[in-house]
DNA sequence: CCAAAAGTGTTGTTTTTACACCCATGA
DNA sequence: TCATGGGTGTAAAAACAACACTTTTGG
């Protein structure tokens, strides 16, 4: 209400100016989501904070000559060891009362910080939510200064999270799901070969629901991204399935008007 | 490369902590494409500002209290004079170029402003970007403080837009087409009563394609969200065309599931 | 009365769904 | 050898795309 009054009365320009530093003020952070398969399962990487119960998605902060995006990949690859990883912005979060001021600066006084350096954390924080696809079997978890460990959950089994952290997940699971045809999901959460049922499975994992078995394959192939590798998956028990990999180029050009068709 | 040192080198926590307020700070704005529809032409409300020659979408400032959605909707009220807009997320611009540091202060010592007033402006902006839907007809359009006119315009008529807003408005046209089938667009865009001529001209402006008309039409009346109304558009020229409003009950249940079926 | 927009069905084609048997492998 | 998962095709139903004539109205 205030503001409205300055805009609207002139004389205010110059009042409104002085005071937008104070009134405007909100920090930035950034929240990711990271995805990878394994086993027929969708995992999430969390971190287990020090001097709390909860668990935490990995997360960081903006420098002055960085994009957000150049922000998560950094804090990505200091909590997997990967470069490039594949990001997406999906949401922002911007409750006022999203975070609690001091419950961060309380397990970083639990940590041996001094009270009166804690004061970062008990600012208010605008939080940009990524989700993020990796190659399970390529990533090496590393906490970060603020937790215990570093580790992939089932999205069942994962506890309670810190903060809104529950929330930022489910928006970024919705976000996967409505954009299974618009996005390379597979090219970036699947290893380089891969069998069709592993595709099928990872599918399966990211709409919640059974798929036919021979529809998806007519489908996937229908798509004319995969290419199929002449080679099989030994080791396994049962009949060896065929290896196939993305191609690449193909995908990308698919994906530009979108995959046709529901799942 | 300095963060990833501080993090990994516990001792550097409370350096860190010292330096974050300094390395982390950026503002937070947020800008509006506000979306109208008119004789059959999408339309985007700009501002031309004051002592420049470029156009700027509606934008501002986060209060500490306030949520993203909360300021874009005041934002909004005072620009449209309109209550309880629809408004949708859609991206979050960052590139630390975006902004010139320069180009607003400027503009604002040649509005009168004394120059060292003007550094709230030249700071780091990350900005927000909001589409809005209105209903044309109920806007009384109003500048902000910053800017001479407020008008609508049509897309292809807008002239140049100012630091990032081609882009802005780009990603928000994207973000319009691939919502159709999960927001009310038409609800929030067309007047109460419409026509279905109506209705697919709006189908046709987001997509920028013509439709069939029977299929159209048996289309979106397969999706059992209108309303017929016994009552025809009188006074135009040529077949009188009936009237219908949207069943927002329906129309909402049907866009959980997704209107099914490709445009 | 005529120009222009609105209403209305049918048909061929494509896409989707549902469903069952044989094969290869490791245990 | 057998239990388990992988490979493969067809038919019926649904959705989609293409298309033309008649009606109504204001000018």
């Amino acid at each position: 209400m205030r503001l409205v009054y300055y805009l609207l009365m002139e004389e205010s320009l110059e009042d409104f100016l002085e005071r937008a530093q104070r009134d405007f003020l909100a920090h930035i952070s950034l929240d990711c989501v990271v995805f990878g398969f394994h086993a027929g399962q969708l995992k999430i990487l969390l971190l287990k904070m020090k001097h709390e119960d909860k668990r935490a998605l990995p997360g960081g902060f903006v420098r002055k000559d960085e994009t957000l995006e150049e922000a998560a990949s950094r804090t990505l690859r200091e909590r997997t060891g990967l470069e490039n990883i594949f990001l997406q912005q999906f949401s922002v979060f911007s409750d006022p009362l999203r975070s609690d001021p001091d419950a961060r600066p309380q397990s970083l006084v639990l940590a041996g910080v001094s009270p009166e350096k804690t004061g970062f954390f008990a600012q208010r924080f605008i939080s940009v939510g990524f989700y993020a696809l990796v190659e399970f079997s390529q990533v090496v978890p590393r906490p970060d200064v603020l937790s215990d460990t570093c580790d992939w959950y089932n999205l069942e089994e994962r506890g309670p999270l810190i903060l809104d952290h529950d929330q930022i997940l489910a928006a970024a699971l919705a976000a996967l799901q409505a954009q299974l045809n618009y996005q390379p999901l597979g090219y970036n959460l699947l290893p380089r070969k891969f069998t069709l049922p592993e595709l099928q499975k990872l599918y399966e994992a990211i709409l919640g629901k059974k798929l036919d078995r021979r529809n998806f394959q007519r489908k996937i192939f229908s798509y004319g991204i995969l290419r199929s590798l002449d080679e099989k998956r030994t080791g396994v028990a049962h009949k060896a399935p065929y290896l196939y990999s993305f191609d690449l180029r193909k995908y990308q050009k698919a994906l530009k008007l979108g995959l046709q068709g529901g799942w």
